[in-house]
DNA sequence: TAATATGTCGGAAACGGTTCCAATGGAGAT
DNA sequence: ATCTCCATTGGAACCGTTTCCGACATATTA
């Protein structure tokens, strides 16, 4: 039904063989036969099929982005980052969000034998040591961004000192009640940046000599709402804390917004610092730890190029700055 | 190198259409066949590959998307509603940004001949003439976001109300001297939803017997620091507005932020009103014309699915509600 | 003039699935 | 015992490219 390649080729009197290597404008073709090929193509509109192509040559030309969900800015600012990286590259960007496991198992699959694509980049996703035993030999290169997995290419952020960082600069303003408000730590996995940052946190105040128990820790989702609803019954009480860390920038806008809501001016009444500097922050004059979401989707793109030019190159380990920027919500006791 | 599926047909001693059958578990298999089968393919790990799925069956199972940039907030929100949407079923999202002439003939081309995917969603994607006689008798389905095509499937908002609705607000609380703020107008271009925006703000104006004239009018791109900028210079004017329309939220927002750092109080001394009702609106607590822009998401998709599934049907044209939402950045005067 | 090199080109084979058609064997009917 | 019928199966053909190999014509060299 669709006009092929023999349908070409036919109809301008040469063989399959010259369209191909017209399309490809690669080896010799005789400039008179090039042009009257070319011509049969305009005047019939012809346009080669991908999955044909794809399958003969074993090359996608597409790059596989796994990602927990999209509904977080933070996720957001790092496609960004990929999609302009690929942008100057002729790689097309699929997305993934596998939210069961039944989703997570086909992907990795579909990654590791089923030729996706040319090369995975995996964003906040931390697999289990069966997915890591499974991926282990996968013949496409894979690249984690926000993890940070023994062996595996990876862009990260050391989450610990950036923990250390937040509870620092609260300390250095005279903070001696502090609180922390992260979304729910894994027990013992050792990847997962929320554990990491809550750490680096409590580490930080051990240095300085501050107490630290349950009753100052409280879990909430990144989500406005939710950290809105936890921060507003958090606040109401006796010993509210002076100041918080909010392990997002979204939770620690949701914090500022039960303050707001409740009376609590901040900076004077409570100071509030997040984690990750995504636009919003900027908007709502927050002062946080940046790390470079944006930095880190390019970079991700652009190792996994190299990797995919050369599969041979031992993976690369790459950490990203962080850095404090402090703006408008914090503030010396 | 790769296991294939005769791989497997010979180490289970069957054809490779009993593999095949049992891979895509039609047709009757013997119970004891189809076990030895999955034995065999979970011993030699073998997963179909996907290009050769795609050529053979004609259909790849995913959709693309094209969308202008990734760098709006706004854009964001209609991918969101597009991937949950997505999610619901076995398709794939492929994306597609494409940012010059050549690019976004290639993708056109593809998407028309080459089986590229089996549906594409142009968001934000105003064809010209000639791009529009190529698509005509496209065989993949094809919907518009955020353009209103005759004889296609769209899904859209009636930008022209939405103009007129937000001027209708800032006149209702008595100003008169009302400025507007958008991007650049295409001339002639009558599917612009920037140039559908201001008309519908003119002719507020005009209803209401207001002047107005191009000395109220800046352009500025939807960027925060664009718009800040230009309304610094404006607002620094004798003759400032004291309402101000802006044609998307982030230019709003880059507004207040110019006028707070004036001195300029918002919105005792300016009203601004903005347009989309993207989160940062809701962060800001912008006043805003609201467009459900993670609802045209999910609804162009859906409506996408219904084509693949029956392509003669006419195409639908879906108008979603515009609503204002008063917040504290716009007040009586 | 004969032998060899070079530039083009045609077309078969391969990529790895799906699908259709013919073949086989056993159950049931007569 | 013979004939149908049906469930199950094997395998060829096909999807639309790319690529490799051999063929041919012409140019070059001895």
């Amino acid at each position: 039904m669709a006009v092929t390649i023999r349908d070409v080729a036919k109809k301008a009197n040469v063989g399959v063989g010259t369209v191909s290597r017209v399309l490809n404008n690669s080896s010799a073709v005789r400039p008179e036969t090039r042009a009257k090929v070319l011509e049969v193509i305009e005047e019939l509109n012809f346009t080669p099929n991908v999955a044909a192509r794809r399958l003969s040559m074993g090359v996608t030309k597409s790059i596989a982005v796994v990602l927990p969900s999209l509904i977080y800015e933070s996720t957001f600012e790092r496609i960004k980052g990929i999609q302009i990286a690929a942008d100057q590259t002729d790689y097309d960007l699929v997305l993934y969000t596998p939210n069961t496991i039944e989703k997570r198992e086909k992907i990795l699959e579909q990654i590791v034998n089923g030729g996706l694509s040319d090369g995975v980049i995996l964003v906040s996703f931390v697999p289990t040591d069966e997915e890591l035993a499974f991926i282990e030999n996968s013949a496409t290169p894979i690249i984690f961004v926000e993890a940070a997995i023994p062996d595996y290419a990876c862009v990260h952020v050391d989450n610990q000192k950036g923990g250390y960082m937040a509870a620092q600069h609260l300390i250095e303003l005279g903070h001696q009640n502090i609180g922390i408000m992260t979304y729910l730590l894994g027990e013992e996995d050792g990847f997962s940046p929320m554990r990491a940052r809550y750490d680096g946190f409590k580490a930080a105040l051990r240095d300085a000599g501050l107490a630290f128990d349950d009753s100052k820790h409280r879990v909430s989702p990144h989500m406005l709402h939710d950290a809105e609803r936890v921060a507003k019954e958090w606040l109401s009480s006796h010993s509210r804390p002076s100041a918080i860390f909010a392990s997002s920038d979204i939770q620690a806008i949701g914090v500022i917004k039960a303050a707001k809501n409740m009376g609590i001016r901040v900076p004077e009444d409570l100071s509030v610092i997040g984690f990750d500097d995504i636009e919003s922050a900027h908007l709502m004059d927050l002062t946080t730890i940046k790390q470079p979401l944006y930095e880190s989707g390019v970079q991700a793109f652009e190792m996994l190029m190299t990797m995919i030019q050369d599969p041979s190159l031992t993976p690369v380990f790459s950490e990203l700055p962080l850095s404090l920027f402090i703006r408008n919500t914090t503030k010396h006791i």
